[in-house]
RNA sequence: GGUCCCGUGGUGAAGUCUGGAGUUCACGCCGGCCUGUCAAGCCGGAGGUCGCGGGUUCAAGUCCCGUCGGGACCGCCA
C-alpha cells in the first residue's frame, strides 16, 4: 500500500502525511483539504491539511480566510515545533509547515458532518447521500485500499498459479434456475431481453470446453434478491474454473489465493485452511457454514433417551442439546419464552430447557418426565455445571440439528469482524437439499452440474437424499465466502442426475441443451469455485458491512440516496424499447 | 410477503412510557476577541413542518391508525 510514487506532481512535492523530522528545512508543497482551523487572531492560525496519507499542521501568519474542507496548496518550510508542542498523536506531529503561503484551489460548503470518526455515527443514509464525503474519511480510505490490495494480491496469485484472467459478457441469455436476474430490454429486437449475470458459470464452464485449462475473472455478479449485511444487487466475486483436476487441485488453488490476500492485509498468513465434512459441520455446529470462533457444540443425547418414557424424546429420531455456560441465572420466563419461539421459527416443535442448581439438580418444566438416569447421562454428556442453561431439541436430524444451529448462533456469535480469523471448507455437500413440494422431486444442493461423489454414485436412483457430492464452501466466520464443485462432464451420469429431478432428455435438451451440447466436442473433466470478494474484504477490514467496503452501495430498498436511483424511464426511452409500464396494482396515488 | 428497531435545527443525542408554550445538552455554522493551538479557548448570534397524512383530546414531538424513509433478521439468494 505504498503511496510513494504518487506522491510528487506538478502541483505538490510531498503528501500530508508525510514531513517527519528528518525533513526538517525542506521547502514543500502539499495539496489537501482543510481538516480544521485554529485561529490565534490576525497573525497567527494553525490550519491542518489533510489527504489521504494522513494529517499536518501549517502556521499560517497572514489573515487568509480558509475554512472547512476548502481545498489548498500550501507552500512553506519544514520546521521542528517549539518545545511543548509536539503533537504525539499525530505521525507528523513533531514538525510543522511554517512560513507558509496559501493558494485557495477551491472554497467549500461546510459539510453536513464531520469528515472523521464522529460520522461513524452518523445516519447511514445521510453517508450515502454524501458518500464523496464520507470516502473523504480514514475508514473509508482505508477499506477502498484493502479493497484494491485484495484485488491485486488476488491476481497476483491466480496468475502466479497459472491462471488467465478471462473476461465474460454481462448481457447474458436469462436461464431457468437461479436467483432473479436483472432484465435488459433489446432495442433491435423489441420484446426480447437479455440478463446481467448472476455469475459467470456457464461461460466459464465452456471455457474449459475451448481448452483454456485454468481461467479466473474477478467478476461482477448482479442478483435481484433482497440485500442484506453480506449481500448487494451487485457484487464481486474471484471466479475459477480449472480442467482436469480434483477436489483438492480446486481448494489448494482457492485456499493460496485468500490467503494470499489475507496475508496482504493483515502481513500475516493464516494456517492452513482446515476441512470439515458437511454432515461433521451440522453435526457439531446446525450450520453448513459453522462459525469456529466458540464452542456452544451440539451434542448428541440419543443414548441417554434411548429407552425413555418421555414422549416428546420417545417420538423423535434425534434428541440434541447444548449447554450455555452460566446461563441459568440470566435467562428468565420471558427470555426464555423467546429462545422457544426462535426455535420454533427455526422449524422445531418446541424446546426443552433446564437449569443446573447449585447441587447439580435440573429445574425444569418437564423434569419431572424425566428419569434420575437421564437426568444424570443428560448432565454428564453435555458436561453441566451448576448454573449452567441446558437446551434440549428432541425431531428428525436435520431439523434438530439447524434448530440448535439457529440457538447457538443467537446465544453465542461475536460479530462477523471480531476475534480471530477462521477458515473452514466444509465438503460433500449433499447433492440434492429437500424435495420440491410441487414435483415431489429432490432439488439440487448446488446445481445440477455438481458431480456426485464417487462411493454414492449407485444411491442416485435408489436413495437420491443420501447422495453426497464433490460440493464444497469455503467459510469464514460463520459467512458464506463462496462454493463450488467438480461438474459433470460425461453425459450418462449427467442424465441420471437429470432423472432423479424429474427431468427427461427431451426437456433437458430444451432447457440446458445450449449449454451441454458443447460438451458433445470434448468437455474436460473440470471444477471450479467462486468466493465473494466484499465478503473477504469486508471481514479482512474489520467491517461486519459490505456496504463499508463498497464506493457506492446500495441501501437494503435497493436504491442509491446520492443518485436517487433507481429513478421512472423517459416516455421516449421506453418507446425506443417497444415498453409499457403498467399501472400499479394497488393504484397510483400519484 | 413477514417480524422487530429507528426517524426531534446541518450532525449526534435527551424529551415520547406518564399529553400541557419547540424545551435541553454536545458538535457544527455565522459574527467578535485572542500570537502556540491541536476535537484550541472566551463572548454573542442564527438555525425547527419533532419524516408525512389522518384521528382522539380543551391541548399531541408524546396516545391511536395509516404511510414514507433507514437498519437488523425470516422468506428469497440453484
Amino acid at each position: 500500500m505504498s503511496t510513494a510514487s504518487s506522491a510528487s506532481t506538478s502541483m505538490r512535492t510531498h503528501m500530508c502525511g508525510s514531513p517527519r523530522e528528518t525533513d526538517i528545512g525542506q521547502r514543500v508543497t502539499l495539496c489537501g483539504w482543510v481538516a480544521r482551523r485554529r485561529e490565534h487572531g490576525e497573525h497567527l492560525a494553525f490550519v491542518d491539511l489533510r489527504d489521504h496519507t494522513g494529517i499536518v499542521q501549517c502556521v499560517l501568519n497572514s489573515d487568509v480566510d480558509v475554512r472547512s474542507e476548502y481545498v489548498v496548496r500550501v507552500s512553506g518550510v519544514v520546521r521542528e515545533r517549539p518545545d511543548g508542542t509536539r503533537n504525539d498523536a499525530l505521525p507528523t506531529g513533531a514538525v510543522e509547515i511554517g512560513e507558509c503561503e496559501v493558494e485557495i484551489l477551491r472554497s467549500a460548503t461546510p459539510p453536513p458532518f464531520p469528515i472523521d470518526e464522529r460520522a461513524d455515527s452518523v445516519d447511514e443514509n445521510v453517508r450515502l447521500q454524501y458518500r464523496y464525503l464520507d470516502l473523504r474519511r480514514t475508514r473509508m480510505q482505508r477499506n477502498l485500499r484493502i479493497r484494491s490490495a485484495v484485488n491485486a494480491a488476488v491476481r497476483r496469485s491466480m496468475e502466479s498459479q497459472g491462471f488467465v484472467e478471462v473476461e465474460t459478457p454481462m448481457l447474458v441469455p436469462s436461464t431457468p434456475e437461479g436467483a432473479r436476474e436483472f432484465l435488459v430490454p433489446s432495442r433491435k429486437e423489441k420484446g426480447s431481453f437479455y440478463a446481467l449475470p448472476q455469475s459467470p458459470q456457464l461461460f466459464k464452464q465452456l471455457l474449459m470446453v475451448g481448452g483454456v485449462d485454468r481461467y479466473y475473472q474477478i467478476a461482477r455478479c448482479l442478483r435481484d434478491e433482497d440485500l442484506r449485511a453480506d449481500r448487494q444487487y451487485e457484487f464481486m466475486q474471484l471466479d475459477l474454473e480449472m480442467s482436469f483436476v480434483g477436489q483438492d487441485d480446486v481448494l489448494d488453488a482457492v485456499g493460496r489465493s485468500v490467503l494470499d490476500a489475507a496475508e496482504a492485509v493483515t502481513g500475516e498468513r493464516p494456517p492452513e485452511i482446515e476441512r470439515m465434512t458437511w454432515h461433521e459441520a451440522m453435526d457439531r455446529y446446525g450450520s453448513d457454514k459453522p462459525d469456529l470462533r466458540f464452542g456452544l457444540e451440539l451434542v448428541d443425547l440419543g443414548d441417554v433417551f434411548s429407552a425413555t418414557e418421555f414422549k416428546a424424546f420417545a417420538s423423535a429420531s434425534t434428541i440434541k442439546g447444548i449447554r450455555v455456560p452460566g446461563a441459568a441465572a440470566e435467562y428468565g420466563r420471558g427470555q426464555l419464552d423467546r429462545l422457544t419461539e426462535r426455535a420454533k421459527q427455526a422449524g422445531a416443535k418446541g424446546l426443552v430447557w433446564l437449569k443446573v442448581g447449585d447441587g447439580g439438580e435440573l429445574e425444569s418444566p418437564v423434569a419431572k418426565f424425566l428419569s434420575p438416569e437421564e437426568c444424570a447421562g443428560l448432565a454428564k454428556e453435555l458436561e453441566a455445571e451448576s448454573g449452567d442453561l441446558l437446551l434440549l431439541v428432541a425431531d428428525e436430524w436435520s431439523v434438530a440439528c439447524e434448530v440448535l444451529g439457529t440457538l447457538r448462533n443467537d446465544l453465542g456469535r461475536p460479530p462477523v469482524h471480531q476475534g480471530p480469523y477462521r477458515y473452514v471448507w466444509v465438503v460433500e455437500f449433499p447433492l440434492f437439499v429437500g424435495v420440491d413440494p410441487v414435483s415431489g422431486r429432490p432439488r439440487p444442493g448446488h446445481h445440477p452440474f455438481t458431480r456426485p461423489h464417487p462411493d454414492d454414485v449407485d444411491l442416485i436412483e435408489s436413495d437420491p437424499l443420501a447422495v453426497r457430492s464433490i460440493a464444497y464452501d469455503l467459510v469464514l466466520n460463520g459467512w458464506e465466502l463462496g462454493s463450488g464443485s467438480i461438474r459433470i462432464h460425461e453425459p450418462e451420469l449427467q442424465q441420471r442426475v437429470f432423472n432423479a429431478l424429474g427431468i427427461g432428455p427431451e426437456e433437458a435438451a430444451r432447457k440446458f441443451g445450449f449449454f451441454l451440447r458443447p460438451f458433445d466436442y470434448g468437455a474436460p473433466p473440470h471444477g471450479g469455485f467462486a468466493y465473494g470478494l466484499d465478503r473477504l474484504i469486508a471481514i479482512l477490514a474489520g467491517e461486519e458491512n459490505i456496504r463499508e467496503v463498497i464506493a457506492y452501495p446500495k441501501t437494503q430498498s435497493g436504491t442509491d440516496p446520492m443518485t436517487e436511483s433507481p429513478l421512472p424511464a423517459d416516455p421516449a426511452q421506453l418507446a425506443e424499447l417497444g415498453l409499457r409500464v403498467l399501472p400499479s396494482v394497488d393504484g397510483d396515488r400519484s
